[in-house]
DNA sequence: CTGTTAGCGCATTCAG
DNA sequence: CTGAATGCGCTAACAG
């Protein structure tokens, strides 16, 4: 391994000067620049992160803490987004997988501390994970996808509450009436937040929440699997299903499909998080799409913004979702059992077919 | 921040007794050893990464430089297979995007070099990876997905010759005759193997390859809907199409879908890593399954190894490939129009309905 | 068993 | 403008 002593030796100089000419931040003669600087060439030589950043008492990494890369397209994408904003800024970046785990969780955020990074993303695992410690040693930390309550961090969120809204509102208004809830863990505020949308679009046409309808999953797929089997159960069955995530959503329309209903009408289906294949499914699939990848990016362009110096007080960056509207939640069929509530508005029958493939955004505040 | 030094001081010790009890590698008077340890958690004392790594000359770190760990689930989950393992061998890990791009790669290595990790574990992006200042330095590499040819190192592979040539001998059997291929990125060894595999299977079957029914992408959705519609404008049209990765496949099933042809009457469609979308699209979408998740944690498992000292010479580890046989590809129907070869065999008529889900396994060799 | 000493490779004083 | 000296926090020699 050669050292900045090797190059200072042979190009005829002190390391200080090497350091200079590399770092740049101070006057050095030219003529002794070239020197140094084909020397470098020459020998190969490669600064040592580990000593400088032991010398500079910062480290030039972040730390990505997410809950799991696998958890549908969702994650995948924020990562990306992260990574591109951290090399860009000429970070590199740790990902730990904490896994909806606060231990492992905690274990990463001491890494973090233990590394000394420059500044940490993540998205916490509940409402308990402790920010302090970071915050003391002065690292950056940006909270990304979930917010925590309580915390004075940086924060990127999804417009979760607006976003399951308009999904239920626009069951709403295409006719169905049951309509039920598979939810996210009440812990984590993407969970919270999509069921208070779902609750909200309910309240605000005047139908009263039925607690028999919402279920609670993991965000897995054998979550979403168990609620859509619970719900199935009900008597009179639900005519529609929210459903929080896209893994839970492919447990969930497994066993719709194994219960040889079809969509829309035995059961129509909104999911959330947008994904490749959902057109092509045997029935297209409704989906309120999240930016993931912005959502990443974002969070690395406030993260950087704060290393490099910026203090102001908390920033909330609110990213809006978007209305993916396709056959599973075409407009109903069939006599309406007016099963409470107003509006028996008259509605058309099945307009879309598989071909629609509609998309309407809407940017609205409420994230709570 | 509290150092080693604080804790010295503070339990009435000098730092060399400090850093025996923390490492626990020497012989310590056990009323010290609990003195330190008490003083360590008063203080909250965490040891500096950073300074252990500089004075260990080596870094508990891994470096795992993928594609894209957006490319479908595929990489997703090789780098949870990864993370897992390094996690469990208490290694963090950093995340680098190649991107397919040669100088980006570079870069990464080489900040792998600067940084002194522990071991590499590497997607190489072309034939023109260099391993060599990362073997110069001792630094351990292992290559995950795709073959190095020339170089020395571990390897961990998917049957990408057998797992395609099962695929395209499958559409055969099912009485296909003008088998299209999309294949990948020929510089990469999954995009050359799975093209070399379908090429086997016909060869084998006695028919030779149609080199207009070839078409190359870049393993993403837009070059999947360019192959596509350049291969549905040839007549006579390929009756079947094995496809080399989902994210193409994709591309190309919207085609299809856009064009009003229908699966797989009109054209039969097989395609390279399974998706749990799979059985829920408009047809069923017969695939290639690869082990993502071993494959990651396989290679976590070589790359240890090495770490711990194994220094045998370089290991290939073959992973197998599953054919999940879904309506996509069922047995043709309809008259063939006898292209060329022999084998007019006697065909079933349609047999496999949308509920078919057959799953065949099959250990094979041949990875070149 | 324990403390003292030395240095990992680098950037930054402080003199010159 | 440049070089010598200093120390970041830690562990490994070496004495004691």
């Amino acid at each position: 391994m050669t050292t900045i002593v090797d190059v200072a030796r042979t190009a005829g100089v002190s390391a200080a000067t090497v350091s200079r000419v590399l770092n740049g931040n101070s006057r050095v003669d030219p003529q002794l620049v070239a020197t140094v600087e084909r020397v470098v060439k020459d020998l190969g030589y490669r600064p040592n992160r580990v000593a400088r950043s032991l010398r500079l008492r910062h480290n030039r990494v972040w730390a990505l803490v997410i809950s799991d890369v696998r958890t549908g397209p969702f994650f995948a994408d924020v990562v990306r987004g992260v990574e591109d904003g951290a090399y860009e800024a000429g970070y590199p970046m740790f990902l730990c997988n904490a896994d909806e785990d606060p231990s492992k969780e905690a274990i990463y955020l001491q890494l973090a501390l233990a590394e000394n990074v420059a500044g940490v993303i993540l998205t916490p695992s509940g409402p308990s994970t402790d920010l302090g410690p970071l915050v003391d040693a002065g690292i950056h930390v940006v909270l990304a996808d979930r917010r925590l309550p309580g915390s004075q961090a940086d924060s990127v969120v999804t417009d979760n509450v607006g976003g399951a809204r308009q999904a239920v509102d626009h069951l709403l208004a295409n006719g169905y009436r049951r309509i039920a809830c598979i939810a996210g863990p009440p812990r984590v505020t993407t969970g919270s937040d999509r069921l208070s949308g779902y609750r909200l679009a309910l309240e605000e046409a005047g139908r009263k929440v039925n607690p028999s309808l919402v279920r609670s999953g993991d965000f897995r797929e054998p979550g979403g699997r168990r609620a859509m089997e619970e719900l199935l159960e009900q008597r009179p069955r639900p005519d529609a299903v929210f459903i929080c995530n896209n893994r839970m959503a492919a447990g969930a329309l497994q066993v719709i499909e194994e219960a040889g209903l079809a969509l829309p009408d035995d059961i129509a289906v909104v999911g959330f998080d947008e994904i490749v294949w959902a057109p092509l499914l045997r029935t297209g699939l409704t989906t309120v799409g999240q930016p993931a990848y912005d959502l990443g990016h974002e969070s690395a362009r406030l993260l950087l913004s704060r290393i490099q110096g910026y203090s102001g007080s908390a920033r909330t960056v609110l990213l809006p979702t978007t209305l993916n509207i396709r056959a599973s939640s075409a407009p109903r069929s069939g006599p309406l059992k007016a099963t409470a509530g107003p509006r028996p508005t008259g509605l058309p029958l099945r307009g879309a077919g598989p071909g629609r493939r509609a998309t309407r955004s809407r940017r609205s505040g409420g994230g709570g």
